[in-house]
RNA sequence: CGCGGGGUAGAGCAGUGGCAGCUCGUCGGGCUCAUAACCCGGAGGUCCCAGGUUCGAGUCCUGGCCCCGCUACCA
C-alpha cells in the first residue's frame, strides 16, 4: 500500500542566492528523502517556491532602480536553474508571488480571524519619509537605551540581548539612509496563546521521532516561555493585501504568508497537473486531479516532512502547526466543500548550519560557495556526496576543500565509482558486452556457489538497513551504509579474484562477475536518492529501458497577477514508476552497454584554488 | 540573564549501564580486473574536568569549564 508523502522544503528568500548552505541544509535532504519514497513506489509531492515579498525585496528594488517583480524573478530563475542542475526535484517549485497563493493565504487569514485567533492593536513603529513607508526592524539602528551599545537594532541589542521597544530607541538612524519618524500603526496579531496547549500536545506527540536540537528549539522553548501573540501584517506595498475593509497599504507578515505556502503549491500543483498548460488551471473538467493536492493535506494517514534550517526551526514547530490548527476546518471554505481540518507536520528534520573553511557563511563578505558557481566546475553528484557526507544533521559542520577533494578521490571515485566500472569493464571485454549466461542462453537460474550467495545476501540486506537509515532521516549514516557495503563488494571479489579464475576456470568467473553485477544493480539503488546522475547513467550501462527517476522541467503559468515560471517534475514514458526499491533481478545472458568512468577525480591543486576564490 | 545543542584516535562521527567502534588520513604488507584504483594487517584514546550512584559509568546523578546556536525578515 503505496504511502503519502509530502516533502516540504524551507523556501528560499528573494535577495540572495543560494549557496551550499542552504542546499546540505534543506533542498539536498530533501531531494534525497523525496526520491527514496518515489523508488519505493510511494506517492511524493515535493514543494517549495521563492519567497518573493517583504521590504528587503522593495528595498533591494530601490537601490537598483528596478522594479521590484524585476528583482524577485532574477533570484527566482537563478533557483530554478540551480535545482535543475543539481537535481532536486520539487513535484512543484513556485513563488509566492501567484494569484493562488493569495487565496489560500488569504483564506488561512480569515478562517483564523472567523475563529477568533486574531486581533488588532496599535503600536509605534518607524517610518522612513525619504522611502515613504515603514521600515522593518531590523533595517533600523541606534543606541540602546538599557545598555547604551551604539549599534542596538531597534528591536533588539545584540550587545546586552534584551529585547527593546522601538520607540524607545535613541538617536535612531535608517540603515539605508535618511531621516525617520515614528508613527502609529496597526496590525492584526496572531493570539498564539490561545494555541498554546494545542501546539504543546503537537510536539508531545511526535517527540519519539524528532531529534533533540528540533523538540529543543520549540518544546523545550514553549514550556519555558510560554507562546505569546505576534502581529501577522506590516505596513508593506509588496505583499498579500490584508483582506479585511479599510486596511488598504498593509500586507501579511512574510513569516505568517511564506510558511502558508507549502499548502498553497500543492493546491497550485494539483491544479496544473490537470492538464499539461496553464489553461488547466482554469478548467472546470479537471477537476479531479484539481483535488489531488488533498492526498496529502485532508489525509490522516499522509506524512508531511519539512526540511528547514535550524533558524527555521520554531516558525514550522509551533507557528506553522498553530496556524494549520487556528485555521482548522474553516479554512476550506474557500473550496466551498466540505469542511475537514488539514493535516499537521509528522517531522521537521532541521539541519544545523554548515560553515565554510571554519568560517561562518557570509554572502555579503562573498565567503560562500554559491550553487550554480560551483556547478560550473564540479559534478552534481560529487557536489552532492560531499554535502550529504558532510550534512550538519546534529550539529554545525564545515566545507573544507581539502577534505572535498580526498573524499571524492577515496571514497566516491575510489570505493563506488571503480567498484562499478571495473566490474564492467571486466565483463565486458570477457564476455563481449552481455552478462554471463554459463551456456544455458539464460535459460536456467545460475548455479551460484555460498560465497555468490553470502554476498548477496549481505548486500540485499541493505535494502532494509538502508532503508531504515533514510526511513529516520539519518542521511550520512544511510550513505555511509551504501557505502560499507559497496566495499564488501570490493572484498569479495579480492578474495575470488576473477582475473586469476578467468584462465583456469571461466565459468567461476563468470559466477563472480554475474555476482558482483547483480551486487552492483543493487547497490546503484540504494545511492540512487543521493547520487541521481550518475546512479542513471549506470542504470543506463546494464541496458534498461526505463529511467530510474522521470525529468524535470519548466513551465510558465498565467495568472490575474501576470506570469511566473515554475520548475515541475514528470515521469516520462509511463504513468506510474516501478518500484525499484529491491534486490536486482538481473538476468544473466542480458544485452550491457558499454560502459565508462562515473565519477572525475579531482586535482589536490583545486583546493588552493578554490581557497583563493573566497572572501573576493 | 534565559533557553537549546555539543565536547569520544590527526580530521569527521557512532555508541542501547557490561571487552571503546566506524569512515578518511597515517605506517607496513599483498594484488594487478579497475580512474595508481582494490584487499589485508598495524600504530594511534586521561571518552572536557571534579565528585557521586553502581559489582560495573563514555552512558545515570551533582557541580564546574569550554565551543556553537536561538531570542522572531542574517539559511
Amino acid at each position: 500500500m503505496p504511502e503519502n508523502i509530502l516533502i516540504a522544503i524551507a523556501w528560499p528568500y528573494a535577495n540572495a542566492e543560494i549557496h551550499v548552505g542552504n542546499i546540505t541544509g534543506s533542498h539536498l535532504p530533501g531531494d534525497i528523502v523525496a526520491r527514496y519514497h518515489r523508488l519505493k513506489g510511494n506517492n511524493v509531492l515535493m514543494v517549495s517556491g521563492t519567497d518573493s515579498h517583504g521590504t528587503p525585496v522593495t528595498l533591494a528594488a530601490d537601490k537598483e532602480g528596478k522594479a521590484v517583480e524585476g528583482v524577485y524573478k532574477e533570484y527566482h530563475y537563478g533557483f530554478l536553474d540551480l535545482f535543475q542542475e543539481l537535481g532536486i526535484s520539487y513535484d512543484l517549485f513556485t513563488t509566492t508571488h501567484t494569484e493562488n497563493h493569495f487565496k489560500v493565504a488569504q483564506s488561512m487569514f480569515l478562517a483564523l480571524k472567523k475563529n477568533g485567533f486574531l486581533f488588532t492593536q496599535k503600536s509605534m513603529q518607524w517610518y522612513s519619509p525619504n522611502a515613504k513607508k515603514f521600515l522593518p526592524d531590523r533595517y533600523v539602528e541606534g543606541t540602546c537605551y538599557i545598555c547604551g551599545y551604539e549599534g542596538a537594532r531597534s528591536d533588539q541589542c545584540d550587545n546586552c540581548g534584551n529585547v527593546l521597544e522601538p520607540e524607545k530607541l535613541l538617536e535612531p538612524r535608517s540603515k539605508t539612509g535618511g531621516a525617520l519618524e515614528l508613527r502609529e500603526t496597526e496590525h492584526f496579531y496572531l493570539d498564539l496563546s490561545k494555541l498554546e496547549p494545542d501546539v504543546k500536545n503537537f510536539l508531545k506527540e511526535r517527540a519519539a521521532h524528532m531529534r533533540d536540537t528540533v523538540l529543543g528549539e520549540s518544546l523545550g522553548k514553549i514550556e519555558a516561555e510560554g507562546l505569546k501573540p505576534r502581529p501577522i501584517t506590516r505596513d508593506l506595498d509588496w505583499g498579500i493585501p490584508v483582506p479585511v475593509a479599510g486596511w488598504d497599504g498593509k500586507c501579511l507578515y512574510v513569516w505568517f504568508e511564506a510558511v502558508i505556502g507549502y499548502l498553497s503549491a500543492a493546491i497550485e500543483w494539483a491544479a496544473l497537473s490537470g492538464g499539461s498548460s496553464s489553461e488547466a488551471y482554469r478548467d472546470p473538467q479537471s477537476k479531479r486531479q484539481k483535488e489531488a493536492w488533498r492526498e496529502w493535506w485532508v489525509n490522516p494517514a499522509a506524512r508531511q516532512f519539512y526540511f528547514i534550517g535550524k533558524d527555521n526551526i520554531f516558525f514550522h514547530t509551533s507557528l506553522w502547526p498553530a496556524q494549520l490548527m487556528g485555521a482548522g476546518s474553516a479554512f476550506m471554505a474557500i473550496f466551498a466543500s466540505e469542511e475537514v481540518p488539514l493535516s499537521l507536520p509528522y517531522d521537521v528534520p532541521a539541519n544545523q548550519f554548515m560553515n565554510l573553511e571554519g568560517q561562518k557563511i557570509s554572502g555579503s563578505r562573498n565567503w560562500a560557495i554559491w550553487g550554480r558557481d560551483a556547478l560550473t566546475r564540479y559534478d552534481p553528484d560529487a557536489l552532492r556526496y560531499y554535502l550529504t557526507v558532510n550534512m550538519p544533521e546534529n550539529r554545525d559542520s564545515d566545507w573544507d576543500w581539502a577534505e572535498f577533494v580526498a573524499r571524492n578521490n577515496n571514497e566516491l571515485v575510489a570505493t563506488w565509482g571503480n567498484l562499478a566500472n571495473r566490474v564492467l569493464a571486466f565483463c565486458d571485454k570477457n564476455w563481449d558486452g552481455y552478462v554471463p549466461d554459463f551456456g544455458t542462453g539464460g535459460a536456467e537460474p545460475p548455479p551460484l556457489r555460498p560465497s555468490d550467495l553470502s554476498l548477496l545476501a549481505v548486500i540485499e540486506a541493505g535494502f532494509q538497513s538502508v532503508g531504515r537509515e533514510l526511513d529516520a532521516v539519518h542521511l550520512r549514516a544511510a550513505l555511509q551504509e551504501a557505502m560499507r557495503l559497496a566495499s564488501e563488494v570490493n572484498k569479495y571479489l579480492d578474495t575470488c579474484a576473477p582475473w586469476f579464475e578467468i584462465k583456469t576456470d571461466k565459468d567461476a568467473a563468470a559466477l563472480t562477475i554475474y555476482t558482483a553485477l547483480k551486487a552492483i544493480d543493487s547497490l546503484k539503488v540504494m545511492f540512487a536518492s543521493f547520487l541521481p546522475f550518475t546512479s542513471e547513467r549506470l542504470h543506463g550501462f546494464f541496458g534498461y529501458e526505463s529511467p530510474l527517476f522521470g525529468e524535470q522541467y519548466t513551465e510558465t503559468v498565467k495568472d490575474s497577477l501576470g506570469e511566473h515560471k515554475v520548475l515541475r517534475y514528470r515521469e516520462v514514458g509511463r504513468t506510474v514508476s516501478p518500484t525499484y526499491w529491491k534486490p536486482s533481478e538481473l538476468q544473466p545472458g542480458k544485452k550491457l552497454n558499454q560502459p565508462g568512468p562515473l565519477f572525475k577525480k579531482l586535482e589536490d591543486t583545486i583546493v588552493e584554488e578554490e581557497r583563493a576564490r573566497l572572501g573576493k
